[in-house]
DNA sequence: ACGCTAGCTGACCGATCGGTCAGAGCCTGT
DNA sequence: ACAGGCTCTGACCGATCGGTCAGCTAGCGT
């Protein structure tokens, strides 16, 4: 029997996390199996026997938050647009970028050069699908560049950028409500803004 | 003396060229110099030749950029700020943004694992004072993620966003004014909104 | 005609890459 | 006490990495 879930993580666990800080902050490329081993004390062989290749680790990797996003893109494609639907997508779209910001940085900031890894282009798609969605259908430039910067600019601002623009990450109770803000104003513009003027 | 500046670009030109688009597209890291040396159709001697390092080669790519970049703050910095000078900056900005659009990606992206060359270390310090001059000292985490949103977004959106969003690159006269309204609404979000509402 | 230099290249270097494999240690069921 | 799995590891593999070096070639000044 599984120990009772309070034992202390198991190694796969433990590797999958120090190859997704890895991943995220020096690139899928520019990360061998020996730091990750190294980093999370491991050999690398002990990497290799839990996932099959680097590949395959990636996968592992990144698979819960896809599989994440998607579900969220599933709700919200399940019920009739409203302006509350779409406020509520905002609000889950948000959870998900603070829970899985490794993992959205990662895939984000490298899909291009990771073409091919199943895993990746299944992100791919759905992003495609995210973009569609939310102009639906006719696509505007501006639209399409509204989706791109909220997206990518959180992946970047929520890895990259708090750690030195920002010199210590924020807590997430106070960069929720911000980013709530900023990327509701960029996805739901017609919304009225719900802070008092800044400053 | 020099070609009349109509002949063939020289070799060096071609390879910092090659370098950039690579360097954006698959990241340092997951760059050779083989891979440069081929795509510009030389040797990877011949690389080695013109640029002392593949770390020197990555400076002379960036610095024509970061030079730019700094060039564009020091003008905003020497004026009294105004309503006027800020939007004159967000102007610049994004000419900036869209002239160096490979090099703000490469820089933005991959900063965090190329701490310690020069040009990186002085792009990161300069995004600093960027960040710290745009939200003037008080920063509201707020202003803070509005900034690296605008950036982080800005890069991603017009490298490797628009390739696979929008199939193909907009071209740049229909990019420009998109970009204006939305970076503008994120930097100087005092300023009315311009547009009519969409849609 | 000659030598010098700039541009370029292949051969080669040690280090490291992702990945394979044959065990070593340990826990468990019998 | 023994056998059989898990987990983990070091030794090792061919390929590729960034980088060095000697030498080839074409053009130019003299």
């Amino acid at each position: 029997m599984p120990p009772p879930a309070n034992a202390r993580p198991s190694a796969s666990v433990e590797l999958r996390a120090t190859a997704l800080e890895q991943f995220a902050s020096v690139g899928f490329a520019g990360t061998s199996l020996q730091q990750i081993a190294d980093a999370a004390g491991y050999s690398k062989s002990s990497v290799l026997y839990h996932f099959a290749s680097k590949e395959a680790l990636l996968e592992e990797v990144l698979t819960p938050a896809i599989d994440r996003l998607e579900a969220i893109l599933e709700v919200f494609l399940a019920t009739a647009e409203t302006v509350e639907s779409r406020r509520r997508f905002v609000n889950d779209f948000i959870d998900f970028i603070l829970e899985f910001r490794l993992e959205l940085h990662t895939f984000i900031n490298q899909s291009q050069s990771l073409r091919g890894i199943p895993v990746i282009d299944r992100a791919g798609v759905l992003i495609v699908r995210l973009s569609d969605t939310l102009c639906h259908g006719e696509a505007s430039t501006e639209d399409r560049i509204r989706f791109g910067i909220a997206l990518g600019g959180a992946a970047y601002t929520l890895v990259a950028g708090m750690t030195f623009l920002g010199q210590e990450i924020a807590p997430a109770d106070e960069i929720r409500p911000a980013l709530l803000v900023v990327v509701t104003e960029l996805l739901a513009p017609v919304t009225v803004r719900t802070t008092p003027s800044r400053k």
